[in-house]
DNA sequence: AAAATAAACGCAATTCATTTGCGTTTGTAT
DNA sequence: ATACAAACGCAAATGAATTGCGTTTATTTT
């Protein structure tokens, strides 16, 4: 039952974004929604047991980019990796005001979705339309050992 | 005289950060100070004509890096992108509190000095070791056309 | 200041993440 | 059920960054 509510719920999403409804594009939203953090692609691989070709992965994300339900994050390494939007995205354009925390020893990323607003008024004549926050350290776990 | 003690003042700089001082990187060190700026490779090889091998500038920027007198800075494109340390690095770590605005337009690169420093507080247990701040929009000279 | 050593350099070749071409399969609309 | 568009898998291509190696230049030692 319960299984069966969220693939409906997936489903509806990959609607609502005008996506089309194949397995595995139902299975990577799914990912995204459990993982609840940035995703590279062979984390979406490891997940899938590799049983998808990486070029689908890859063109599977740039499409649900392109509808704005997903969004690159910056990374250390300059390899690509994606988060769920939160919310006011579409195919016109992002606009995020979230952070991401990158776990130096563990490689995780973190969505920090409450930011402090910080005072920019200093950039006179700059408009500013998005902010990409980017934190590195450790995470809580790994700060712990 | 001008040039003269410019010249003098980066192999100085140099010396201090343990690097060899050849006709290259002098030049490197100055296009840095000269343009105030975060650079990407191409950006580095038009400034020198292309006199330089492409290889000689990406070994140049990693030793620069290793040593601490340069960081790599987040891009748009997940390309490369260098930009002068501030203060406070070496060759056991970078530590940055200044960020970086990108225009979408022209793609130029400012570094923000002084951001007001946002408060964290609500990330426990984490060590913040680095702040990424990078903003998107329209520099001022984009702004006003 | 010359010789010895280490680092920088240029060129060609390699690596590796990402993209593209194309024929086949699957999803969507009529 | 049929027609059309999008997704898929495979192989090949692209392109930024790296590596190997022989040569040149900078630094250290004598």
């Amino acid at each position: 039952m319960k299984n069966n509510k969220n693939k409906t719920n997936f489903v509806s999403i990959l609607n609502r974004y005008n996506l089309n409804k194949t397995p595995f594009r139902i299975t990577l939203l799914r990912i995204f929604h459990e993982k609840k953090k940035s995703l590279s692609i062979d984390e979406i691989l490891n997940v899938t047991n590799q049983s998808i070709n990486r070029v689908t992965v890859y063109r599977a994300l740039k499409s649900f980019e392109k509808k704005g339900l997903i969004h690159q994050v910056p990374d250390k390494n300059n390899y690509k990796r994606y988060s769920l939007c939160i919310n006011s995205c579409s195919p016109n354009g992002h606009s995020h005001n979230h952070g991401h925390f990158i776990c130096d020893n563990c490689n995780e990323t973190f969505c920090l979705d409450d930011i402090p607003n910080p005072d920019f008024s200093f950039l006179k004549g700059f408009y500013i339309k998005q902010l990409n926050l980017t934190l590195e350290g450790l995470c809580q776990k790994c700060n712990n050992y």
